[in-house]
DNA sequence: AGCTCAACCTGGCTGC
DNA sequence: TGCAGCCAGGTTGAGC
């Protein structure tokens, strides 16, 4: 699931189940993630109270007395509020217990990670992962034209692709496979485009359109947000509503020319040949 | 510093 | 039906 939207509607899902109450369990199933589970993780949290749940890039940081827990969904993690006494299904792979509450980290191809900052080592922004992101979209860092000038600031002299430059999250988080083919769409901006040779003013569009595309889809999001809070099996999957990406072929929404897929650093991007130069 | 690419892991789909 | 091959929403780290 989780590109920044589907990590904000997680984040809002649960914060108001979880704020405020205390740690009883912590049940490792498989540690085995992209990192190792830290085995500390049981003896640090039992008794500490999750005091705030925030969202950093696709991290969600669980903050509590001691320190912060930092949790990545990688390609396919989903967080589920069960009651305890639910079996754990397969690829339950981590759960976290607030008296009868549940919380499961259902993962199956264990490409998301769990760890633990302390607070003895400072501010969570300090945490090594943390420092290689970029601004925030919804912040006022990326607001306004401010956004597209900073992606045209740092995309000087790079040779790399504006597909890639973009997806990379290293000038603004939150924007992964889907959202970045959506937003070049938005922004009539051709993929395969040097991201050092495109113009202030299309990266300013291209500014508006991931603003634009990522909170269309955390209000579609919103909108299976009950779903997901009661869920007690599967995951509720909501339909994003894609102008290109996972359209190869079919005709364009905008102008009917086929929508062409391209590999371009190892993922698909999808684009319309007409609308976007 | 920037770029490319393999790697982590599992399931689902396509095609023979 | 079986099986090989390819694809998938993310990210790091090695090597040039």
């Amino acid at each position: 699931m989780p590109e920044l939207p589907e990590v904000e509607v997680t984040k809002l899902g649960i914060s108001p189940q979880i704020e405020g109450k205390t740690i009883t369990e912590v049940i490792i199933h498989d540690g085995r993630l992209r990192w190792p589970v830290p085995e500390k993780l049981s003896r640090i949290l039992i008794g500490q109270k999750c005091l705030m749940i925030r969202r950093r890039g696709k991290y969600l940081l669980f903050h509590f007395d001691s320190g912060v827990m930092l949790l990545h969904l990688g390609m396919t993690g989903v967080l589920r509020i069960q009651k305890k006494h639910e079996a754990p299904k397969k690829y339950n792979r981590v759960e976290f217990h607030f008296g009868e509450i549940a919380l499961r980290l259902h993962d199956p191809r264990k490409f998301g990670s769990i760890h633990w900052h302390a607070k003895k080592d400072g501010p969570v922004e300090n945490f090594a992962l943390l420092q290689r992101l970029g601004v925030e979209p919804f912040e006022q860092e990326f607001s306004g034209d401010i956004g597209g000038e900073l992606l045209y600031k740092k995309s000087r002299g790079r040779k790399i692709s504006v597909k890639q430059y973009l997806l990379s999250g290293q000038i603004v988080v939150g924007v992964g496979n889907i959202y970045c083919s959506e937003s070049l769409f938005e922004a009539k901006i051709n993929p395969k485009r040097a991201a050092g040779k495109i113009s202030k003013q299309s990266y300013i569009r291209l500014g508006e359109a991931v603003r634009m595309v990522l909170k269309k889809a955390i209000q579609a999001g919103g909108s299976s947000l009950k779903d997901f809070v009661h869920s007690d099996g599967e995951p509720g999957h909501f339909m994003v509503m894609t102008k290109v990406y996972d359209r190869v072929g079919l005709p364009c929404k905008d102008c009917g020319t086929t929508i062409q897929q391209i590999t371009q650093g190892q993922r698909s991007t999808y684009y319309c040949p007409s609308c976007q130069k």
